[in-house]
DNA sequence: GGCTGATGTCATCGTACGATGACATGTGCG
DNA sequence: CGCACATGTCATCGTACGATGACATCAGCC
């Protein structure tokens, strides 16, 4: 090694994090089927081939954004108090974004989906089912499924361009009015 | 013409209807893009060249499908005593989850999703806050909006296979429980 | 019955994509 | 320095797609 983390001209570490943001992001901004790999090269400065050499392919460069984004947020349930302003805040976030996606569509690569599945068992269902089991409420693990794809709706919403004032109103007023709307779940 | 409607060995009208009612279809199963014209043509049973000289392309044959939704489903808002429980039956029909699709995302097409925005902004959104509107509720059109894109994340989350029990419940239970869920849209 | 247009079939083009391998260049070590 | 490997670049392959046009076949009219 030469030393530290200088900025070498060559760094395959520095390349591979370059691919992986630029991966989550592009994931987020079109999901996984329109994001091409060209794409990702391009927005990471990066020749598109090093994907293949870092990851194995665009499927498991797929598998390492969401399994990146598995391991650093919180697992609080969506309606802990302050959680789903922060979803929504965060949906810009690179990482929660493509996990979502699988809960409105199914992805055309069959790894890549069962993945985003999990995650998005593990991440968002998992909790708000065992808050409703807690609460002793009927229908635990329905009531929480509709509550996430809810939410799925609202983030996705916000980002599709189809909605006047959903894509421009503050995350802390929609979380306000979010709350409100889904009281019924409390 | 040979008299009226008997079955001819070749007919237009029968080719250009049996189009419609595949892309339908399909555009419902997997939304535009993942939708290919010779998918269209085999189940239509008909050759795909044939959707370049009925419709002009891949692009037409889903306007044509969104302007037919257009035409015959009732405008009454979602929040309607019935209309809830009728969007969730009539998911599968085709038609309707082609709007909905692109509440979550864009689609490639700007034609296509101008169009697709029109028709659920008109729909949808509109009649909804509407409703709003005459009960003197406040930012109608935000809450009008929150509530469709959360029924759009159910609907399609449904048929995503995403989640275990929100995919199997009953049209009526599921209609039930979200008008509990939403009920602080009324 | 033969002609003309409508309808259907087929081969093919151009493009975009993910993947791959050959090759070039930099980097650190002996 | 010079070798060996790590890293980066580039050309290209195979596949899938939407579109197009040439060709074949059928239907109705004179």
């Amino acid at each position: 090694m030469t030393g530290t983390q200088e900025a070498r001209r060559r760094d395959s570490a520095r390349s591979r994090e370059a691919l992986l943001r630029a991966a989550s992001e592009l994931f987020s901004e079109r999901g996984f089927d329109r994001t091409t790999t060209r794409d990702i090269g391009r927005r990471a400065g990066v020749d598109p081939a090093l994907i293949a050499r870092y990851f194995g392919g665009k499927t498991q460069l797929y598998l390492a954004a969401v399994e990146a984004e598995r391991g650093d947020a919180p697992v609080s349930d969506l309606l802990a108090p302050d959680r789903l302003r922060q979803v929504l805040e965060g949906a810009a976030r690179r990482g929660l974004v493509p996990i979502l996606q699988v809960g409105v569509q199914p992805l055309s690569d069959p790894e890549a989906d069962a993945a985003a599945r999990a995650a998005l068992h593990d991440r968002l269902v998992e909790p708000l089912h065992r808050r409703f089991v807690a609460e002793g409420r009927a229908q635990p693990r329905l009531r929480a499924e509709i509550v996430v794809a809810a939410v799925i709706g609202i983030v996705l919403g916000r980002s599709s361009g189809a909605f006047e004032e959903l894509g421009e109103v503050a995350s802390d007023d929609l979380a306000a009015l979010l709350q409100e709307t889904l009281r019924g779940g409390e």
